[in-house]
DNA sequence: TAGCATGTGCTAAAAATTTAGCAATCGGAA
DNA sequence: TTCCGATTGCTAAATTTTTAGCACATGCTA
């Protein structure tokens, strides 16, 4: 699901490369077969091969999973997990980026009057 | 193992309480002996039942996590699924929080420079 | 101490997943 | 149009996971 969700879209043969320590390729196909008769993807026939893509919109699956992680790693405290983020990552964010957060950060504090 | 993180270390019987959908017992036991095998996992006996806990390291695996969320669906970058965290999450972050965020972005910020 | 409840070790059967491979179909290239 | 390569549908066997349940050990309580 995760490699789907990165990807966009993509075929049996390409969830296959992206997955580490892959099984075969029957395997794959079965469990996409799988998943899809649980409701997790769709799939729609391009010429020969099906592209398969998530059913879940993106952004509701993107905060489950932040969600999931606050949740397992940060005792559901959202600020220990931003904190984490800036701490392990301060080289990748640029002054652009660094301003749209502090922005987000004061129109917060300003909800919370 | 999610459960594990979580909850610190537990027995078998918690991890099939905490489990959503749960399988059976015996699963649930036979999982946490592969989980064993395989290094994940150690337990130590506490009387007659054995405790298990994660061997990684806690915060390891916070960022391991995090980081995973952020490649799948925040293309890689910390400061959109930081900000993810705050439109979702506005409600439950207080004063001293968002300080200590500012706090930490200007900290980025002088870094940067 | 004796008995009971709880949890592990183990085993065997059931169920699910993984694998390999072949026939059929589609699209593209010669 | 014909042939080739790639991909799906399908099937059967191998492997792994899940289940259930019994015997044995430990700790607690009367």
């Amino acid at each position: 699901m995760d490699i789907l969700f990165e990807a966009g879209r993509a075929t049996a043969a390409e969830v296959l490369d992206a997955l580490p320590d892959p099984p075969s390729y029957s395997a794959v196909r079965a469990l996409l077969r799988v998943l899809e008769d649980k409701g997790h993807l769709t799939h729609e026939s391009k010429g020969t091969r099906y592209v398969y893509r998530p059913t879940r919109d993106r952004r509701q699956a993107s905060l489950a999973a932040l969600k999931h992680v606050v949740k397992t790693f940060f005792e559901g405290s959202a600020s220990q997990a931003a904190a984490a983020l800036f701490e392990s990552n301060q080289a990748q964010l640029g002054d652009t980026e660094l301003d749209a957060l502090t922005k987000l950060i004061d129109d917060a504090r300003e909800e919370g009057r």
